[in-house]
DNA sequence: CTTCATGTTTCGCGCCGATGAAGGGCCAGG
DNA sequence: CCTGGCCCTTCATCGGCGCGAAACATGAAG
């Protein structure tokens, strides 16, 4: 992602939006203005007068911590079972789209075999494993996209990127 | 913890000590000469000369997120028996889950041995160095959260950051 | 209607985690 | 030394879950 340069105060307004859009930004503060300060490790700002190489030089760090934080991507699906990630794509059948909203509901979080059980089958469950042989399908179809499915034994199932999280990448 | 100010490069290695020891520092760099560039949330530059208030500027965004990172180093545990740390996350069988609540209900305090038993067995405890076996256990999942379980002889137990705290970070 | 493709459910085996019981080892304090 | 407190390993059991295979359902195409 780009990083955006903006001029302070006077853009004080696209600089929220930034924030609220977690986009990278360095803030450009002019003489004897007081700079905006916040903790978000994604803003930095540089005092006016100041050299190209210096702006550059904070420009550079601010894209190596986007690059850091950017594997908290988040997929996404649509109506039609089409499910997005990092400009890749897998189309869902229907019993794994509503699986797979429900998952992405509680994204990073447990949602337990019932609650998947009422998402992929809302007129009740037709039978005890049916749930596993579709989580079964739905890794397979998820790998390509660097998702996984975490199980988190007698709990439920976690969706995560496929790389971070869980420090036993296992399940069970 | 203290936001130490370095003078670049001519304390290259203090900064360096800093960097290893994760106290949070600002590079005082001089007209000229080219910054010291790193990813490290906990680190900033400026260029000199400054004024004394955007010294202070930084400093304090560097203290806000000391404090953020401080408190991203308290675990969580949730109704499911995810116990989160950093980004990391295991999760607990109902009976280590039960146990990890009460150690974090007094996260860095000593919890006794007849409180763990209560919280573990609400019912009674099954036998008599059941305990000790799911301590060593709770343990082993704890390890690479980077979480460790203290014994404090006699005592009880205390739940603690595997890094800091005991002096003689192993009991017997 | 028949065929084919796609999606869904059932079966059944096997693994692995969760748990408690037992037993041996280590160490500090008396 | 001896004893109490704690550590850790090994076993056996039980049930949840993974997953291959195959039967079954549905709908579009011919």
């Amino acid at each position: 992602m780009q990083v955006e340069q903006v001029r302070w105060p006077i853009e004080e307004d696209r600089l929220s939006a930034l924030r609220r859009e977690s986009v990278p930004r360095l803030v450009m503060v002019p003489e004897g203005v007081a700079p905006p300060l916040t903790s978000d490790v994604l803003e930095d700002w540089i005092r006016l007068p100041a050299s190209e190489e210096d702006i550059r030089s904070r420009m550079r760090v601010l894209e190596d911590r986007v690059r850091a934080s950017d594997d908290r991507r988040a997929p996404e699906i649509d109506e039609n079972g089409l499910l997005r990630m990092d400009g890749l794509w897998v189309s869902l059948p229907p019993v794994e789209h509503r699986l797979m909203i429900a998952l992405l509901d509680r994204y990073r979080a447990v949602v337990s075999r019932e609650a998947l059980a009422r998402a992929g089958w809302p007129e009740g469950i037709p039978g005890r494993n049916v749930l596993d042989v579709h989580i079964v399908r739905l890794r397979r179809r998820l790998a390509p996209l660097g998702l996984a499915i975490r199980t988190v034994r007698s709990r439920g199932y976690l969706l995560e990127d496929g790389a971070s999280g869980s420090a036993a990448a296992r399940t069970g």
